[in-house]
DNA sequence: AATGAATGAGTCTTCATTCAT
DNA sequence: GATGAATGAAGACTCATTCAT
């Protein structure tokens, strides 16, 4: 019996979540209230405020939800199509499929936005989930590892890639600026390479006059 | 007499600007109310609707206006110090005056935030200016000439430099995440180096499959 | 045209006064709803919060109002029939009248209630105005010295009869307890004439004793 | 098995007295919700309506409890400690004993306030309770009678001192106005002795020219 | 008897916008 | 052009009360 009313509120909890988002994405978190969001989830306005503290705490969750969502959407096309016979390969198929997914809807990206940023995405999962509980960076570390991949700071190779992606998917996809992304897709996957080449050079030195040049500036 | 209006009329609108700017940064551009800005301004409240239609309006007007004073920010920068010897220097040293920039006020950057986006950022100015009036672009192609730089597509070299450092920057200056900027800041300067030469290597040619694999993803 | 505008202003403020006076009575303070009040005033919503901080601050200055009137009421009163030809017999004609108010207008009695307290009342005054510009106090002392009473605290003689006044007020007129107030009221006057000669007694001194059975209880 | 329940339930009661108590005197009952009572008890909300109607039905036991529980903890403060020899030393000593409590807890005096008032005080203890079963009144009556106190009406004697000194104690204590409590007491006393000697003197009669005024007004 | 999730009417409060002066 | 009092629609949030378990 107990066990009842868990599941009735798990699954109240994930009508805010859809109706939320459905709002968030056609009108925006600005202009979406409150009761628009529990009308839709066929729930009391009081109701509300027993899942979450204010709109706020909910659109919080919400990225994150939706953010790792996206990222498990990735890695289970990634383990259903296997075809990748390297790491450079494996990683443009990834990019490839999240910009896939912006531009089937440009909604989600303008959504995550920028929050498809680190910051907001590990923070928001670090708390409760140890990295190595989040399927896709498992697999980023296993196909590092498969393909022999020389790489001091993967972390920081995955970041660079994630963030340059999404951004340049802002601007190409929802404002086509400075071109819209087909005609982009062919230098973003030069300088995706260049990046991987980049980080995975044996003979790499970190060099100080870079760090002095930001200090100076 | 005439003139003494037109003046008068610039510096409320110019009042405007700088108040509505401060209460953005501070306080968030939803938590900040024209009542708010026009008494910051010293103005009354239905002066401000004779100098922007709504808050929108005033904001991205606000937006264009920052974002250009630190491009030209950046471009006096460059002539004011021409210490360089080579284009990628050159480069890096932009970067790096932005990313000062953002570390000395993070508010600055997480207002323009994705802002710094080409999107916004080219498609507010196009309608008034054409980007020859743009003295930071004028300043970049010059250098692209002076330094005989071989690059079929400068502006998407630029677009997408820019865009990884505005992101990264909002990460790793705003949330540390994954690392400080002062830890990512050799790798952001090697990625850097390896776009500059991805798109300036004369041999390069667009694969075709890479078109292919996002389109069938 | 200005002084319109301030003329205008002032007529909200007290219809405001008015309607919430009426509503407070009648339903009581926490029943009460700013709706109520500004629909009764004839005013928009928003309206209330130009003049009044909430429902609080609109109380403390209504009963600021409402006392400080009834004061004046008693000294208009006082001299309109000046057919006193002692000082005792003006104290008790001032008592009965605030009783005669108070029986007439239970409800009145009830919302200022336990606020012709000294504290509140003249807390509230003082801040702006001093004692002797409210021409109830200035009448009373006019009295003391006419009728040449010799008394050492006359101010905490009166503050002793208006307590007593006000409190046995509340009990016997709205609960009729112990005895209904024109039962009461020989035995009132008697204990205020006891009050009255305690106080102008002049061999009077203070008893140690007294502060020492207070402290030791 | 039968006895355990309704010890049970007394429990519950006395808990929900307690923690309501505790609420209404630090954040004002209008403040506090059945949420916070039940909460601080440890209960569920439903609990709540099994032993009260709502709030306001608590806030009225809870009144009766606490007055009375004032009063007999005067009474017995009284018999534990019989060193008077007079009656005025008596009802001066019982004086001292509330205001001394008063005092110490300030924030008890503003709650029963004038709830220390005959009016909800008689009442509600009168539906239950006979005035012979309360030990206060019926200590009092003996102290009349033992020190031989010639006094017609020996309960408007109370009341009025009663009356008095919980009036002037709102005032004193928690404004300290017009003066502190400590500098008033000595003319409290004096009062209180001029009304005790104003309803003993044998030769007294109500004056039928103050009820005249009162009704003239 | 006890629980606590759900309700939704009810309130306060904000703020963009208007318009008479 | 400039003002700022007035508006009232809109939205966030509360909380007493119910009722299925």
């Amino acid at each position: 019996m107990r066990k009842k009313v868990e599941e009735n509120k798990l699954q109240k909890r994930n009508a805010l979540f859809q109706s939320s988002f459905d709002l968030f994405l056609n009108h925006g978190f600005g202009k979406t209230t409150i009761s628009d969001i529990v009308k839709k989830a066929g729930l009391a306005k009081g109701t509300f405020y027993l899942y979450f503290k204010d709109k706020y705490d909910l659109r919080d969750k919400l990225i994150t939800h939706i953010t790792s969502q996206l990222f498990e959407d990735a890695h289970q096309e990634m383990i259903e199509n296997p075809q990748d016979d390297d790491f450079e390969s494996t990683v443009l198929r990834v990019c490839d499929y999240f910009i896939k997914r912006f531009e089937s809807d440009p909604k989600l990206l303008r959504f995550i936005s920028k929050n498809l940023s680190w910051g907001i995405f590990k923070n928001a999962l670090s708390t409760d989930v140890p990295d190595e509980d989040i399927p896709f960076f498992r697999y980023y570390n296993e196909q590092i590892r498969q393909f022999s991949v020389h790489c001091e700071q993967p972390e920081l190779m995955l970041f660079t890639i994630i963030e340059l992606v999404g951004s340049v998917s802002y601007s190409c996809i929802l404002y086509k600026q400075p071109v819209p992304m087909q005609d982009y897709l062919p230098y973003l996957h030069r300088s995706i390479r260049a990046i991987l080449a980049a980080y995975t050079e044996t003979e790499y030195e970190a060099t100080p006059q870079s760090a002095k040049n930001a200090k100076e500036g």
